[in-house]
DNA sequence: CATGGGATTGACT
DNA sequence: GTCAATCCCATGC
C-alpha cells in the first residue's frame, strides 16, 4: 500500500468521500481501515468553509491531501482530509475505522476493551489513533498521520449513503458514506445499512 | 473583550 | 429518551 497522491484529493469531495472507504490511516503503530466518511463543501452551510476564509478555515482552502483537525464540543479532535483544488474549501470527515494494528494501544488510549468501541465515531478514532490538534494542516502523504490506498474497488452495493450526522443545516444532503454491514460504523446506522450475516433487518415493531 | 454555538461522547432516567 | 462536559473560534460591541 502506498500513500494517496495529492491528485486523489483534488477532485469532487463527494467522490473522494466514497473512495476513501477501504483506505488505511496510520499513526505510529496504530492503523485502521476507513469504513465511514462524510463530505463537506464550502457551497453548503454545514461546512466550516461556508463562512469563507478565516484563521480557522485556512487549511480547508489550502492544497488538497492535508489534514484539517479541529476541536468539537470542547472535547474531541475531529479528523478531515482536505479535498478539491487549492482555493476551494472542502474536506472529508473520517467518521469510523475498523482497527487493523496497534489494537492494545487503542484500548489503552480509549479506556475500553470492545474492539467495536475503539474507532466507531469521529471523536473515538482520533483518540484511539492519538491524533490531536497538532496534526492540523499536516500532509497526509508524508506527515505523521498517513492515508494509504486500498487495493481495489468495491463491489456494487458495498457502499451505503445517507444524511450526515449531527448537523442542523443542509441536513438533507446524502453525503454520509459507509461500508454496508461493517460493525465498526458509528450510530445511527445509515439508511439501508444491513448487519453482516443477516438476510434483512428486523422491521416488525413487536 | 464577552458571548454563543457546535461535524460528540458517555452517563444516567 | 435527556443532559452535561469543555475548548476554539467567529462575531459583535
Amino acid at each position: 500500500m502506498h500513500p494517496l497522491p495529492a491528485e486523489f484529493y483534488a477532485r469532487p469531495v463527494v467522490d473522494v468521500a466514497r473512495e476513501l472507504l477501504g483506505c488505511t490511516i496510520v499513526h505510529g503503530r496504530a492503523a485502521g481501515m476507513i469504513v465511514e466518511t462524510e463530505a463537506y463543501h464550502e457551497g453548503e452551510p454545514a461546512c466550516h468553509a461556508f463562512v469563507g476564509l478565516t484563521e480557522r478555515t485556512r487549511p480547508l482552502f489550502g492544497p488538497p491531501g492535508r489534514a484539517y483537525v479541529y476541536r468539537s464540543y470542547g472535547i474531541h479532535a475531529l479528523l478531515n482530509a482536505v479535498c478539491e483544488p487549492e482555493g476551494v474549501g472542502a474536506a472529508v470527515l473520517i467518521r469510523a475505522l475498523e482497527p487493523i494494528e496497534g489494537i492494545e494501544e487503542m484500548r489503552s488510549r480509549r479506556g475500553v476493551a470492545d474492539e467495536c468501541e475503539l474507532c466507531s465515531g469521529p471523536g473515538k478514532l482520533t483518540q484511539a489513533l492519538g491524533v490531536e490538534l497538532e496534526h492540523n494542516d499536516s500532509d497526509l502523504g508524508t506527515g505523521p498521520v498517513r492515508f494509504l490506498a486500498r487495493a481495489r474497488r468495491w463491489e456494487p452495493g458495498a457502499v451505503t449513503a445517507g444524511p450526515r450526522v449531527g448537523i442542523t443545516r443542509a441536513a438533507e444532503l446524502p453525503w454520509r458514506f459507509a461500508l454496508a454491514g461493517n460493525g465498526h460504523v458509528s450510530r445511527p446506522r445509515p439508511l439501508g445499512w444491513r448487519p453482516a450475516g443477516r438476510a434483512a433487518p428486523a422491521r416488525s415493531r413487536g
